[in-house]
RNA sequence: GCGGGGAUUGCCGAGCGGUCAAAGGCGCUGGACUUAGGAUCCAGUCCUUAGUGGUUCGGGAGUUCGAAUCUCCCUCCCCGCACCA
């Protein structure tokens, strides 16, 4: 067992080698032949590739080679992601000496590299950036030839070229020129220490803390002309219950003229509003205490209320500023029963206690399940002892904002808002905030989190932030045009790509760290274009790297007007040639070169990438391209986990590609991981599975090698057993080959690979006594041809396979012949499941008495029921089976009047199962043909038993039991004795 | 929360209105081959039974001559949600 996965593994390099010496798969247009492109996503040069990415590139490379083995001249060319911060982040932290990073390159570099230092080497390497894109990228193509995969590797580039940027450049500038691109504020995550916004990779634990952004609503409290508090919240609807306003008495809070008014707010506030977008100058600092006991005006309510001291408040939340609703929020409940008591404070900060007892909790909210101030009781039941009291405040606080929010309504004084459901009370208390200017949006991240670099990390407000405008209703429409023309599978997921594309709106489309393309409207100010908007319509590019690089076409000389040119036959070529100094005919060339492979006639990828790339791709190619040139069809499979988790690169449970060769065998993955579980469901990799799929393999290879040197020369004579198996491969290879043009992988190779070597192995069993010659000879013939059909999902051992049958050519250049299927293999399908069923009731009958015949009698049925099935099945097409209407039909029948009693009985039986006709039947005739046929093989299974076959309408017919009416087309009497 | 997907026999995983007691694999049981086998091969694997019948496809109701497959409700699980590629 070990040498045949030596020998396999010794073969696939043989085939590679050959494969690449040759270049069988570079692509140049020629005419003669129908193209076919294919593009899965070009992966991130970040890592190795793992076996997970080997199921979506391998499924593309069935596709790739197939469409090559069916004539058409195939390109599937591959390039390289390395846009964004993984790549400069990788090389920060190894510049840094991280050692986690460290450690994490030396593993992914033992892969490659066998020597310590030479591993080192590679990893110090890395404080370059374009040395982690360069090696990966080279490794993960090796590792891509290393699985066979029929790729152009002539047409590799990476989307930091130069050459790339300019493409990109020429994108940008089509959408900027049909307003598709639209500025507008944006607020971000930010650390104040960098000075720049941070991703979830930059924050400390920012996988676990998952920091977002917050819109919280500032409402501005009126202390004097001009003069406001600003108090931040989540919940303005509860402005109606304010009842005074908090303010911690020994934190510092700021005077600031912000917009042409005063606010005041904490000190921490400030800093943080100055990253938000507006005109601040600070005018003065002061202790919270100054400010207690005076009073301040509701918005909406004109109410005065009063401003308190509380310990609760946190300064570096928000604005430091908090207004108190006692009613319906906890904090507040506990802080102003705290206060009241707290005879110290009052006189402390003198203030009015008259006043302050007088403050009571204001109901404004009618929640099932709760009284008038579900705070209050929330408190109480939880506990709750004073306003230090964090966590059952934390939770008490929770549990009300979500009863609230979803089951509560406005109370009579709530104005405008009366009878409102809180959720949507909620957001029109705030517009109307906004409206009448006496709130501002405040942002602020929803967990307190530190960047990497120890800054705190706030939200700061981009201006002028440029977004893709997706939303802009004409283009969505063309892009839902698009989608609707397309070929998605599996299909279920074209939903997702509506729902997509409904929710798509403004999207941010450029930022400031990372690789990548500039902004080409903003050149000098260090805008790059965001990493997911640059890898839309790239496949275009494909089309001719090949020739900017062989013709040594500068990046200065892509202008707009040669991408024009080229891909939208705009401009005229002379022109074009004198402005950008690229020749004539290397113009025309790349004209053609596109012009020949596009549209990208499939593109596959995962499925994660629906929601933003795939989508994007869509929109992008219906703005840019005229529709001959949108995407017809897309093909999706989901991602691969072991012991139940996802394979990532960052987790010990990855098998990288670099491995498989040696560990498994390239063709046993390649079929393996194509056949296991359809592309709609994470596959879960096991080793002990794949042991069978080697099992199978061997197996194949074995059949195979045992005809390798039959000559199809010599003609020889098959009987009914070999016609039968030859008619079975075919009907299963012709189900493979209308599988793999749906693009399901999965089905060709059960039905043309497991399923057929089944059926070799019957034919084995069955034609056992068959001569050696014939047997031979059949087997010949189907592996043949199976050789060819599974070509493309187990290339290099179909590859030995064909040179070992004597031939020269290339099994990956061969044509994949059409099966025909004629009425004559249709009968010989159905006899054969008709002898698996009989020879399958036949043996349960054996076990169930327990002794072998000596004789077996079958009984074939009358004809007259083969007539009866017919007619039923006619009559009942689709309407429901009454027995009446059988019996009146078979009454007008000539052939069936007669047996109209038998009919009667027949009838009751069709009832108790209705599937019965709707089964195809054999007449007797063809029953009987199929008997004969496996007849030796019964009677050898039981010492050589006798075999007695009976036509049930036979007058003097041996039938001590009454076995024979029992028979029915699909299904002789049986009686053993 | 919003949006989407899913629940199949011991497990994984097909099926998506009628050859469905439900492919295939794994596991388990028995047999063959073996010095041995955690290697390989063959057979069996819901209950019952002369090839039959019965009860099954998360739970409940419905549509239909017929439902694992369609509709509705319930329970539970998974995924995406914007600067992260």
């Amino acid at each position: 067992m070990v040498s045949f996965l030596d020998e396999i593994r010794k073969i696939e390099k043989k085939w590679q080698k050959k494969w690449q010496e040759d270049e069988i798969f570079i692509a140049n247009v020629d005419s003669s032949k129908p193209k076919w492109f294919l593009t899965v996503s070009y992966p991130y040069a970040t890592s190795p590739l793992h076996i997970g990415h080997a199921r979506t590139y391998g499924l593309g490379d069935i596709f790739a080679r197939f469409k090559r083995q069916k004539g058409y001249n195939v390109l599937w060319p591959m390039g390289f992601h390395i846009t964004g911060t993984p790549v400069l982040a990788v090389s920060w932290k190894i510049k840094n000496n991280d050692e986690k990073e460290w450690e994490k390159m030396r593993g992914f570099i033992s892969y490659y590299e066998s020597t310590i230092e030479r591993i080192d080497e590679v990893v110090s390497s890395f404080v370059e950036p374009e040395n982690v894109a360069n090696y990966f990228a080279e490794k993960i193509i090796q590792d891509f030839l290393g699985m066979g995969y029929s790729l152009d590797t002539t047409r590799q580039f990476t989307t930091g070229d130069p050459e790339y940027n300019k493409f990109i450049e020429w994108q940008y500038s089509i959408l900027n020129n049909k307003n598709l691109i639209v500025q507008g504020d944006y607020p971000i995550l930010w650390c104040v220490n960098d000075k720049n916004a941070v991703g979830e990779d930059d924050i400390q634990d920012g996988d676990e803390l998952n920091v977002e952004v917050n819109e919280f609503v500032g409402i501005k409290f009126k202390l004097d002309n001009n003069i406001f508090l600003v108090a931040a919240t989540l919940r303005p609807e509860t402005i109606f219950g304010a009842t005074n306003i908090w303010i911690h008495p020994k934190a510092s809070y700021n005077e600031i003229s912000i917009d042409g008014e005063i606010w005041i707010v904490s000190k921490e506030a400030t800093m943080k509003l100055l990253e938000q977008n507006h005109e601040i100058k600070i005018k003065s600092e002061l202790k919270g205490e100054e400010l207690l006991d005076v009073y301040v005006e509701v918005p909406i309510t004109g109410r005065k209320i009063p401003v308190y001291p509380a310990v609760f408040v946190d300064t570096n939340h928000a604005t430091g500023v908090v207004y108190s609703v006692p009613g319906h929020a906890p904090y507040d409940c506990a802080a102003i029963v705290d206060l009241q008591k707290d005879e110290k404070t009052i006189s402390k900060y003198n203030l009015n206690s008259e006043n302050l007892k007088q403050i009571e909790p204001i109901s404004l909210i009618e929640v099932k399940g709760y009284g008038e101030f579900p705070a209050v009781e929330i408190c109480q039941k939880l506990g709750v002892k004073s306003q230090e009291d964090r966590d059952k405040l934390e939770e008490a606080t929770q549990t009300i904002y979500k009863d609230e929010y979803y089951s509560g309504v406005m109370k009579s004084n709530t104005g405008d808002y009366v009878g409102l459901k809180v959720e949507e009370a909620k957001n029109k208390v705030a517009d109307t905030l906004y409206e009448i200017n006496l709130a501002t949006p405040i942002y602020e991240p929803s967990t307190k989190a530190f960047c990497r670099c120890g800054g705190q990390i706030i939200v700061a407000v981009i201006q002028n932030q440029y977004f893709l405008n997706y939303g802009n209703p004409e283009w969505k429409e063309k892009a839902f045009k698009a989608l609707n023309q397309m070929f998605i599978t599996p299909d279920k997921y074209r939903l997702s790509f509506e729902n997509t594309f409904d929710w798509l709106d403004k999207r941010p489309c450029v930022r400031r760290r990372g690789l990548g393309t500039e902004f080409p409207f903003t050149k000098g100010e260090g805008w790059i274009i965001e990493s997911l908007s640059d890898s839309v319509i790239y496949m275009a590019y494909y089309t001719i790297i090949r020739l900017i690089k062989e013709n040594k076409i500068q990046p200065e000389q892509l202008k707009p007007e040669l991408f024009d040119y080229v891909f939208l036959s705009k401009g005229s070529i002379k022109e074009v040639s004198n402005s950008t100094g690229v020749s004539k005919q290397t113009l025309d060339l790349m004209k053609n070169e596109f012009e020949y492979w596009y549209p990208n006639d499939l593109r596959h990828t995962a499925v994660h990438h629906i929601s933003n790339h795939l989508s994007f791709a869509i929109f992008h190619h219906a703005a840019v391209f005229p529709e001959k040139y949108w995407l017809p069809a897309y093909s999706l499979n989901e991602m691969l986990s072991r012991d139940g988790e996802a394979m990532s690169k960052s987790k010990p449970n990855v098998i990288p590609i670099a491995q498989v060769p040696n560990k498994y065998s390239v063709d046993l993955t390649r079929l393996h991981l194509a056949s296991i579980a359809t592309p709609e469901t994470v596959l879960e990799w096991k080793e002990e599975e794949v042991n069978f799929a080697l099992q199978r393999l061997r197996k194949f290879w074995e059949y195979a090698l045992s005809v390798t040197n039959i000559s199809l020369n010599e003609k020889v004579e098959y009987s009914f057993l070999s016609k039968v198996f030859i008619a079975s491969v075919k009907a299963n290879l012709s189900k493979a080959n209308e599988a793999i043009e749906r693009f399901s992988a999965r089905e060709y190779i059960l039905e043309g690979y497991y399923s057929n070597i089944r059926v070799i192995d019957e034919y084995h069993k069955f034609a056992e006594h068959l001569p050696e010659a014939e047997k031979k000879a059949a087997l010949r013939e189907i592996i043949e041809i199976m050789v060819v059909t599974m070509a493309p999902a187990i290339p290099h051992i179909s590859e030995e396979l064909n040179e070992r049958m004597g031939n020269k050519d290339y099994i990956s250049l061969k044509q994949i012949p059409d099966i025909e299927i004629d009425n004559k293999d249709i009968l010989y399908a159905l006899q054969a499941k008709y002898m698996t069923d009989l020879i399958n009731d036949i043996d349960q009958i054996v076990k169930l008495v327990k002794t072998k015949p000596k004789k077996v009698h079958i009984y074939i049925n009358a004809d007259w029921k083969n007539d009866l099935y017919e007619l039923a099945k006619n009559i009942f097409k689709d309407e429901a089976v009454q027995i009446g209407k059988i019996m009146a039909s078979a009454k007008e029948s000539d052939k069936l009047n007669k047996y109209i009693k038998e009919i009667a009985d027949e009838a009751k039986l069709m009832l108790r199962d209705p599937t019965i006709f709707r089964i195809e039947m054999l007449n007797a005739k063809d029953q009987e043909s199929a008997i004969l046929g496996y007849r030796e093989f019964i009677s050898s299974r039981f010492e050589n038993a006798e075999i007695l076959i009976h036509l049930s309408d036979d007058k003097d017919i041996y039938d001590p039991q009454n076995k024979s009416q029992k028979s029915r087309p699909m299904k002789p009497a049986l009686l053993l004795e």
